[in-house]
DNA sequence: TTCAATACCGAACGCGTTGTACGGTTTATT
DNA sequence: AATAAACCGTACAACGCGTTCGGTATTGAA
């Protein structure tokens, strides 16, 4: 791949993070986007077919390092969910600038929409672990919807407590009585 | 209050509410409101100061019946916590066009938003009948969330269950034990 | 080094949306 | 009947998105 693409897709990128540490993602304009990577409107266009795409790349460059773990320290299926969601919490908070200006957004909507697509297959998988007397779906939904709230509690203090105590309390607050 | 002012008052809600069974809030241009109130652009903007004025308007006016709940066959403070939240879903179903162009929408946010901002207060007061180990905001937080991604959950499924079982899944689901 | 390919530039454009301005018309109220 | 106000609708300014296109600069390969 020619260099120079890279370069300007990388400049876009980090333009468009850089902006998202401030202000939310509506509020952020082409132009804006344009000027802070120093690129030509023709060429945003050419590397992102819309702005909403480029949102999606930066989503999914979020989330690859997460929920497919496979270059990082953390051991993922342990088996011990607690510290499965104490890591993607961890890896959260590393895009910290990121995740704050996505998840704030008026609609946060798309980027809370990604991660839930993803926890909903980590919990599909986990669901036998969980004992309620409510359908199958909604159990799981509530599951998902659960901790994807945990993360925005936790986004709005700043992302200050330790994930390993988030997920414990997400755990805390989740777990089901056999009946 | 001038008699036409209600009627175009009322023309443009219902409109919009009309609209809003098919589309969503996103979707949905001042010019499309107009037309199917028949009503003048100017006339719009002097009742509404915007298009989020209007929304505003709306779902204060949802939501006014269903947590004042004075006029009403239901009785509220019973102390029932259950019963107390299938009433809510059973006012939410009533206007079921409204919630579900409003909840589905693109940034449900806003509705979602203000939704949350009554449960607050709402669960606020319940809460001493829950019990964690968690710090007091999280299961506030926690509460307010899982009971939003419950209304979201029977919208998506066309709010055909019971509201009192639904209301039965999300006590099942969130009722903590002591420690 | 040469040269063709291609990535980039940026101005101009079309389109849709929001919200404002304003002069003229209709309706209510007294 | 007369005054006040609500309404009409067109035109307008401002902004944003995404496209087009002719020209320039860089790259990678021959």
């Amino acid at each position: 791949m020619d260099r120079r693409q890279k370069r300007t897709r990388n400049a876009i990128l980090r333009a468009f993070s850089t902006l998202l540490e401030r202000k939310r993602y509506e509020q952020i304009s082409v132009q804006d986007i344009i000027e802070k990577a120093d690129v030509g409107r023709s060429t945003f266009y050419a590397h992102f077919e819309t702005k909403d795409a480029l949102l999606k790349t930066l989503c999914d460059e979020v989330f690859e390092h997460i929920f497919e773990g496979e270059t990082c320290e953390y051991p993922v299926n342990t088996g011990d969910l607690s510290e499965t969601l104490a890591h993607i919490l961890w890896h959260l908070r590393q895009r910290k600038g990121d995740v704050k200006g996505l998840l704030g957004s008026e609609s946060g909507g798309l980027f809370q929409q990604y991660l839930k697509e993803n926890l909903h297959v980590l919990f599909q998988r986990r669901q036998e672990a969980f004992h309620a007397n409510v359908p199958e779906d909604f159990l799981l939904h509530h599951l998902v919807g659960a901790f994807s709230e945990t993360v925005s509690w936790w986004v709005k203090r700043d992302m200050e407590d330790e994930p390993a105590k988030v997920a414990a309390y997400f755990m805390e607050v989740v777990e089901t009585h056999e009946t």
